[in-house]
DNA sequence: CATGAATGAGACTTCATTCAT
DNA sequence: CATGAATGAAGTCTCATTCAT
């Protein structure tokens, strides 16, 4: 999943759209979808920063060195490139759910690689822009499609809950409230998690799951 | 704390400004300032539920039944508004810091009057509306303004944190990410807590003072 | 309806709002109509000169001497502008329909009433604009409406010329088609008649009715 | 005139430009030539439909099945494709006008043969494109070219009418105004006519024949 | 010859804010 | 104090047109 994120090389932004890879001749659709990668990197990034609503086309057009009406070559509007954002933001989850259920694990094993997958997530342009920039400017048709895209991952947590109750390797508690809660641990480490500074991305979800599991009291 | 927050009688939001309270002529300034605090919770309610930028005065004015410009002689700009909800539910937190520092009680025991006091806070209107909205929008005078409040409560909790740690009462860990995700629980309420469902504030505290003492693991 | 039409005062545009008749003071709503008013026949006139697509909001701002979003205060959009333009040139013919369906009188002669009426609203500046401009540029839901106004027109013709048949003032010919040349006659006036020319319009429409009734061969 | 105006063979539209005439190759002139006709067909007959404005180039190339560049091989600007759209309408009618006046016929005798000749026009793509679009969006050069084309026209019927008052084959009247309602009659046709329904272009030219000629009212 | 990609110009529209009553 | 009217500023989006392959 990471790995496929960051095969367009476009982690560093847009220049990279420039870079004949190796020199590699790339077809056109290949090109056409490279480019179309960078622009979206480059929006969530921009969003995430300023906000949607203070993130201006322009802006986006002018970090990618290109002119505005580009942009529409690419994305029919605004609106389509923050759905599409988080759209991958939440597909980077679902996608691999069916993969990571190996059976024989228990719930508290599964909740752990679970964590590492979506700390993964979250800390990527396009998580941190699903969470911070949210759906309200979303138009209402587009709102709905990540709204369930949301409670798809709820569920699979409330499930990998359930398993752990059930196993033993999870305390026993409110399941709703107790999968809120833990998405608050990690959803809001965009608005403070720096991925340059002295934390990489395995030890803040390494921080995470001894604070998800062991909590604020000292154990005996 | 609470009796503050409640001091302007508004909680039911608009509709209030009408209510002559037990016949009362109260003196010009009073009223103003009734109104003003009733402008106040309207847009912090309507800022939260579709975003600021989504929330044109228009908006706001229809909802309490007077004209757009009206708003102009309570609040110099709209972002003005946003700015004062937002100092308003930060003081809720700092405003009590210092009566409620009693000596002789564990960290632990203030960390637990903490919680209960900031989730009171983040599910008022105010509360919310600082965490959804959030600083993006504010322009960057105001926006630093915000950010010191956080920061300020953010070393409260810290200060907590640390003498829990040296009086035993809490475990020890990095203080700073502690911190961030204990806030991340929280904070994150506004999203999904729904103050008319089943569970009430009181019991909502108690279930992520449950959570953040004890983890996702069983006991021993 | 041509004295109403009239009623405005504002023949000659924009300027006419600021005359307050004969001293009057006029409340509110009527100031607001009578701009509206304004508006709506400067623009009919500009639309016909230039086309709607080639007229922009600024050109009709700019002849009003306002800016241009004011224009939004009266309206919604510059295809409401249209439409209402077009809907009050076919209110002119079809609101007075039953008044002017005097029993007694022979098809002939409510034709020649229906052709005075139908040429007055033509060369009026609702009328030209209904015709220059065309439905074209309304979006379909509007362009539904003209449609179904000028079918009523063309009804109303149609039941006339049945009369005439009937009673013998008017010689046979199959309806459909002989409406439609008869509309031709009239409607295409717009592209070439001059109202400040050597001809007025009630000359226009003795003319028209001559070569209606009579056409092009000599009587013996 | 008429067979000039299929020469083009693409009375059905765009698909013909596939058909290899007879297996027959052409040189490339010719084909270029063709391709231009069909270019210039198909855009005639989205203008009529929808309106110049709202006619995109892209609408037109995607009807022709080709890229929107494309059609910048056969014709330097939008402008320019409805400048020669009208220009052959109008070359319809003007090209003929030496051949076609027999001396020896009387006024009405011409005047049929004109009506006959125009109404062809008129009901064709290239006419109907004429009518409908006008020459608003053209621009001033351009205008003035179909303008001038225009009048032309017009002063062909003038010189008709009068050789049939001086002969007493048409009524005395006033020579503009006739002449404008005459055309009325015909031009308006594109705005109803229906060319595949009941009636046949000739069959629509007697009509307008008998409209003209006699009027509505009933021949003693 | 043909076309995918790119763009400059410009339009409509929205909205926070000011003004005059 | 309150508000209808008016507006400047700005943003999204469209489209004819050019360029490079």
């Amino acid at each position: 999943m990471k790995s496929d994120s960051n095969a367009d090389g476009s982690q560093a932004g847009a220049p990279a759209a420039r870079q004949a890879w190796r020199g590699a001749i790339q077809n056109r659709d290949e090109q056409f979808e490279m480019k179309r990668q960078v622009v979206l990197r480059t929006a969530a990034r921009i969003f995430s920063q300023r906000g949607f609503h203070q993130t201006t086309l322009s802006d986006i057009a002018d970090e990618l060195h290109i002119a505005k009406p580009t942009l529409y070559h690419y994305f029919r509007s605004k609106d389509e490139i923050l759905l599409q954002v988080q759209q991958l933001a939440i597909a980077q989850i679902t996608d691999v759910a069916i993969d990571d259920h190996p059976t024989g694990t228990s719930g508290m094993e599964q909740l752990k690689a679970f964590v590492r997958r979506y700390m993964e997530m979250i800390v990527d342009d396009f998580g941190t822009c699903l969470i911070m920039t949210g759906i309200l400017p979303l138009k209402d048709e587009n709102r709905r499609l990540i709204r369930q895209g949301s409670k798809d991952i709820e569920l699979m947590l409330r499930e990998i809950l359930r398993r752990g109750v059930e196993d033993g390797s999870i305390a026993s508690a409110d399941p709703k409230i107790t999968a809120m809660f833990f998405f608050g641990v990690i959803n809001w480490v965009p608005y403070w998690y720096n991925p340059e500074g002295r934390i990489d991305v395995e030890g803040l979800a390494d921080h995470a799951l001894a604070f998800l599991t062991g909590g604020l009291a000292p154990r005996p």
